[in-house]
DNA sequence: TAAATCCTGCTAAATTTTTAGCATGCTAAA
DNA sequence: TTTAGCATGCTAAAAATTTAGCAGGATTTA
């Protein structure tokens, strides 16, 4: 029922919005820097025109140039992303999810952060029962 | 560097390609089901063969029926995705993306999954020192 | 102030994606 | 065996996306 339903977006437009979610907010030289396969910068600003037009994007203006960012609150894309990842790669589980994400070489999580998600732990184990 | 690179692909593609990792297997009928805005047979069809060519999918024959499945391993496809969402919208967090996973609502962690999720913390927390 | 530069708006062409439909072959039922 | 029902391959049209380029206005610089 979600008006905004980010996966019905085009190749290039998803890739623009991935951008702004990214930057939170960036300019058209900006958009064109980070994309893939770099258009012309005519190009980008007319996707970012039609995501404007089709509500995904908005912008302010900044000087003489538009600074553009996503419209759709990124909580609630977030959400809804997190969502589709679960239900494509891990059957719906979170601990499935989480474990994929601690085992992600990359990751250096600091003392700290493992103290932290140690509590959000317990706190669900509590919530549960 | 990854030569299949999940986010070039089109619209269509790409809702094919999330039906394919979340079903492992499916027929063209299946696929056409689990499509939003579904289009015709014949559509799915075409779309499944041009990622067989692309080599995004594969098939295998079952009968007198294809049995479409993804041509890029799991785990890797399930890797990239992971690390997307996280630069999208973590900032590279690894534990703000594990804080909001258990956030969601919709998420009943099993005792024994908590208990699952502890260890990994405490086995991080060793590899990190 | 004039020139150069950077920005946007718009339009239309080029390209890609998406689609349907016809031809054909296999399988199973009548 | 003949027919009906599915299944696929292929092709080409329709639709959507992606792109470049021109025109005009503002801003900066010389």
């Amino acid at each position: 029922m979600n008006k905004h339903e980010l996966s019905a977006l085009s190749r290039r437009e998803r890739q623009i919005m991935d951008i702004l979610f990214r930057c939170q907010e960036a300019t058209v030289a900006q958009v064109l820097e980070a994309l893939p396969d770099p258009p012309s910068y005519s190009t980008v600003r007319a996707l970012l025109r039609l995501l404007d037009q089709k509500g995904y994007a908005k912008f302010r203006q900044q000087g003489p140039r538009y600074i553009y960012s996503p419209a759709v609150s990124h909580q609630q894309a977030q959400t809804s992303a997190l969502r589709r990842l679960l239900g494509t790669f891990f059957q719906g589980s979170t601990e499935k999810a989480v474990v994929a994400l601690l085992d992600l070489e990359e990751n250096e999580l600091t003392e700290a952060e493992l103290d932290g998600l140690s509590e959000r732990i317990e706190a669900a184990r509590k919530k549960g029962r």
